[in-house]
DNA sequence: TTCAAAATCATGCTAAAGTATGAGTGGACT
DNA sequence: AGTCCACTCATACTTTAGCATGATTTTGAA
């Protein structure tokens, strides 16, 4: 039983607030005119106070604690290709992921207009990345960042 | 100015919702009759909605997210690979020689004008090598034709 | 919450690449 | 001598790449 009303505390006590607030309507309605010309006023009191009961119900309400799940996944990569990408070098120049998908697929052969479909963004984006590319790779165009990036196993 | 409206955006939401409820209260002041007899349901109906709209305020401001990090540990298997380029790949595509170093200098990532000058001859006649090129090793752009001139071993 | 980096998108512009077409030259081979 | 072909060059044009700049949004870390 009392286990029961500790359960239900929170729907309970919002039944009481509606039950006191109820008989509180009930008395009012003697000065029925009053009421009726501060209606607005009246539904305002009592939007603003069941929205305070609906926080302070929210916060009573124990959520999930924060967990950040960390996961390390090892996977061997059997290498097709010749080398290994050389993450210090990566790392070192500030290349970001977003930049070395745009490099690997300017190594593919593809336009800005297939990366950036590719990649679901504009060709100004894949403009943006290439010109950061190329400041990093101290390259002035496209071939010649992907030359340096391939001396620099920066692809495979 | 957006900002602002970013950041208190559940009060917002709170004043629309308060806005709209007025409104309907307006409308209904016509039939206040039927309004005053059922009033203890409408503040029913109110005060559940507000609830639920705080309730809604409370998610909104306080509930964290839940992240699930998973970290991928690449282990590279190193293999060495023997390279040759494949003579009989460029006679059967009929490469020229002239092709050939126009290829190699646009893998070197040079451009057209620096092709031309090092080898001596017109922009032209670098942009119709390039052209041959492109025909032969059925690629649309130069980077296009570097990745199948690699792919296929015609460089090295 | 604040801050910085990363990522996104835009616009206007210039430079370079690429296409289409035609044409001249010289060496090799029959 | 004539033919083939690689090589060269040109003109005019379209398309793509790249530059400069600035704004917004997202995200992660302090």
């Amino acid at each position: 039983m009392f286990l029961m009303v500790r359960k239900y505390k929170e729907s309970i006590y919002f039944g009481l607030a509606l039950a006191i607030l109820f008989f509180v309507v009930q008395r009012m309605e003697i000065r029925f005119l009053l009421f009726a010309n501060n209606i607005q006023i009246y539904i305002l009191l009592i939007a603003i106070l069941f929205t305070l009961i609906g926080i302070w119900i929210a916060g009573r309400i124990k959520t999930p604690k924060v967990e950040t799940l960390v996961i390390e996944k090892p996977i061997f990569v059997v290498a097709t290709a010749h080398f290994e990408i050389d993450q210090k070098e990566l790392s070192e120049r500030k290349i970001s992921k977003r930049e070395l998908d745009v490099l690997q697929l300017m190594a593919d052969g593809k336009s800005n207009q297939e990366i950036a479909d590719e990649l679901f963004v504009s060709i100004p984006t894949i403009k943006t990345h290439a010109a950061n590319l190329f400041e990093k790779l101290d390259a002035k165009r496209r071939t010649q960042a992907l030359e340096t990036a391939t001396r620099l196993r920066l692809l495979n």
